[in-house]
DNA sequence: CTTGGCTTTTGTCTTGGACAAATTCATTGT
DNA sequence: ACAATGAATTTGTCCAAGACAAAAGCCAAG
């Protein structure tokens, strides 16, 4: 029922409050007011209760603004910058500026590279199944790890560049996560299924730290662990601290494994480690990845070990075993 | 290295931030400071630099606090308790005090409610392995539309209400859902497998509003629509509403199917479902689901159905097909 | 036993100031 | 030329007390 238009056109002159600001775009509310104060932008309208009302634009052009500090770029620079200016830096943006695994992933890419446009377009013409299926394919063919490694891996990377760029829109994104999360959960399942020997296998508890929502990376992680038949306890993302040092604990943990996605904050990740440093059981090993910046800025906190690659995982089992019984299996390899 | 001990007795004399206690408890900074001003409580100690610092004690009183509120008891009542009543409620607390499904779901749970003892008991050991095997074995036997209805959505009531109580600890609730979530997964790709015609099937989008991250209701959704084989497009959670209109648009779908869990706040609900119905194509349905007080207890928008379990996705499959085509399938049922 | 209106409760928003932690910039020493 | 130290800037988060609308409970009249 369109019954009464007299509050606003429909989708034209909406607008948002400083609640759904920060949900839609994931910057604090004392953030959005400070920025008020000081760049004079976002300069939202009052609505008659003198409340904050964002109007479209200015919310787009503050997503923009967040894409780029993600990016790596500084509030004060970004922030007071017109539409066009921040479209015009978006544009020019290499994304992993910082980040040496773009290189390797590409190197690697080169089976993938050629094809590089059809799978984006794939996204944009929502044809998921076809991407399913090419998964399916190529893990038949060149075996799962091979694929993590050398296709999922980059095409996430290419996905999130195509996405900052506004090539793709959140809906497409989400339902490229969901595909990838789908293929990935229904090849452990058939590892797991062909079983393997037990023996000498870590003990291994997957997640992520609180605020951290993306689960892709820890998937990627677990097929690798899957197919060195690793005793896997996965509890999905964003657990407190507390049960993650409590898990470890009662299910005897010999390695914890965390996943931080590009849109970790600094901050998170390393008081999050800082923590779990002093509050794990000795004995326990951490082992992160994942594209946050911080993981590869500063040098880590002693006893961290990072995984570049979903594929170090695979080394790093191979190391622990030898650690763990330096002469038995010298075979494989 | 356990260098400088003088700071804190490592895990004795641990204070918390605000911003910390938000992220635990899922209470906001203001509501905090506001009850502190109100109730007398929390009262947080300071820091050296006059910001707050909430003890352990506190934060687990706030975090029963939280667990009562959600199953609908009010702050003026809760917030000033003593830790000791605060459990006593507990412990007397049906959960789904309002909530219909729960007469239902004991009902149909017969065959199940005599080993109620032993699945958590399962779980308070940690053996997930022993679940996924028991699902699957169910599976097997009374097929995956009845083991979603009669098993695991009452196992899911039982398992938030254990965990309210405080038998269960976070990681092992986190754990149960992975599981369940691998279980379901694999036994959808397996229905996918056996393709089905896929004559006059709706075209069924599935996620959950922003700050709606738990997916088990939408999976079991996806479970039925699954034997409907009904065309299905996951989002995932926490989906941003402009970004649903768009997919719907873009999707050309016919059915929008919500989830909404325990935790969702009244707010927010019916404050999506409000922006859904306005800015949706007309002719796409919208069909939510779930635990939330919100659906149950006020009525809904115009054009909003309610499914009180998971098996009512099926019949409203099936009537969603008869009004499209009043005549052809009318043999099954 | 329900419906309508009144009262209380409750969460969120407001302003302007403050400060520490992080980052950049400039200067010095090798 | 390059690394390291220290000063200056940037930036996010916190605080206070007040205000108000939406929600929930209450009570009375049909």
């Amino acid at each position: 029922m369109d019954a009464s238009p007299q509050f606003l056109p429909s989708g034209m002159g909406q607008t948002w409050s400083i609640a759904e600001v920060e949900r839609e775009t994931g910057l604090g509310k004392d953030t959005l007011r400070v920025w008020e104060r000081r760049y004079g932008f976002p300069a939202p309208l009052r609505d008659r209760l003198g409340e904050r009302a964002y109007p479209d634009d200015q919310l787009q052009r503050l997503r923009l603004i967040k894409r780029l500090l993600d990016a790596g770029h500084r509030p004060g620079k970004v922030v007071p910058l017109p539409l066009q200016a921040l479209q015009a830096l978006l544009e020019a943006e290499p994304v992993t500026r910082r980040l040496a695994t773009r290189q390797a992933a590409v190197a690697a890419m080169a089976p993938v590279l050629e094809q590089e446009a059809s799978w984006i377009q794939w996204l944009t013409e929502d044809r998921t199944d076809l991407i399913r299926q090419a998964l399916q394919q190529q893990i038949v063919r060149q075996g799962l790890g091979t694929v993590v490694d050398q296709l999922v891996a980059p095409l996430c990377v290419l996905v999130g560049e195509s996405w900052m760029r506004g090539e793709l829109s959140v809906y497409q994104e989400h339902l490229f996560t969901e595909t990838l999360q789908s293929v990935l959960r229904e090849a452990i399942a058939s590892v797991d299924a062909s079983g393997q020997n037990l023996q000498h296998q870590p003990r291994v508890l997957l997640t992520t730290t609180p605020n951290e929502q993306h689960g892709l990376g820890l998937l990627m992680a677990e097929c690798h662990f899957a197919l060195e038949s690793c005793v896997r306890f996965v509890l999905g993302t964003s657990t407190p601290i507390g049960d993650i040092v409590q898990a470890a604990r009662q299910l005897r943990i010999d390695v914890l494994a965390l996943s931080f996605s590009a849109y970790a904050a600094r901050r998170d990740v390393l008081e999050s480690l800082r923590q779990l440093k002093e509050q794990l059981p000795a004995g326990v090993e951490l082992w992160v990845g994942g594209r946050a910046a911080a993981l590869y800025v500063k040098a880590l906190p002693e006893g961290v070990t990072l995984m570049r690659q979903p594929g170090d995982v695979a080394t790093q089992v191979r190391a622990w075993r030898q650690r763990l019984s330096p002469r038995s299996d010298t075979l494989g390899d």
